[in-house]
DNA sequence: GAAGATGGACAGGAGGCCTGTCTAGCTGGA
DNA sequence: TCCAGCTAGACAGGCCTCCTGTCCATCTTC
């Protein structure tokens, strides 16, 4: 995060990090209203961590917390939050007693439908407004710029 | 690490979302690295949200909340946070008795300076790996992309 | 002046994340 | 076969960020 105290700080000159966090914070946003309107503003921003990453089987606490890169204990939460109101559901592992699977319920696989759709309708705006050579152009090299900053 | 037993995630490809956001999230995984080595462990991710927008001038907290986006409470809280650690410190605005202003102290512009060079050497890292032209490129469809979602 | 707006403080609370510890259950080697 | 050591998950306790609501002092406007 630069940030140049030259003159007043809304004038700064536009600074690559927040050009690539912007438009996934206000996507973010976008997505959350869209969950409240459509019948679930339980469902906040962290909570994708755990819809995004259940297998249709089901999948383990800890196996979540660890696609997710944060540790079970905040996994456990956010699934038990997301229990609480109906999104998932915790069956016991038949393989192992010691586990439960997480898996979707009905209102979870709706929720992931929403976002799905929500996705889809951004990126089909953005390509809109972008024009599509240069949305597939500006995806290239974002897939590059991950590749350089992963490696 | 991913020994797991067999199943992967939902398929997904790779999502613009996240494109956009790896970048930004590693990145400022590493700043945070680079504050806490040069002794300034207490500076987290959220204090940029003050240090970013502080005028040279002194700012008050409700500006700065105002300019990030969140209460002034929260920012209240930030700013004090960065107060009791010596990073910034509040003097009466001679304008307004009810108004202080928050100022970054020598310790902060440190904050500053080391972010600076961060973003520098990080930018200059891409460039290297992407090559100049390429991330001229990049830089530019993300101040299109920008434009897009902020209008 | 007085009414209303604004700057900031304080109280209380929620969510997300952490470390540490514990039990139940699994596994592999002697 | 049995036990040591590991793993899955629960529970306790704590920190940080952010929120709403309330309050007072001060400024602004009429």
């Amino acid at each position: 995060m630069s940030s140049l105290p030259e003159t007043t700080a809304r004038e700064r000159p536009r600074n690559l990090a927040l050009l690539l966090r912007e438009p996934f914070r206000i996507g973010s946003e976008q997505l959350h209203e869209r969950f409240a309107e459509r019948g679930h503003p339980e469902v906040r921003a962290p909570h994708g961590n755990v819809l995004q990453y259940l297998d249709d089987a089901g999948t383990r606490v800890s196996v979540l917390a660890q696609r997710a890169q944060i540790t079970k204990q905040s996994m456990a939460e956010l699934v038990a939050h997301l229990e609480r109101h109906g999104y998932v559901e915790r069956t016991p592992d038949p393989d192992d007693r010691r586990a439960k699977l997480v898996r979707a319920t009905a209102r979870g696989e709706e929720v992931y439908a929403i976002a799905r759709e929500f996705v889809a309708e951004m990126e089909a705006d953005w390509t809109r407004q972008l024009g599509k050579g240069d949305m597939r152009r500006l995806r290239e090299l974002l897939e590059r710029l991950n590749d350089v900053v992963a490696g």
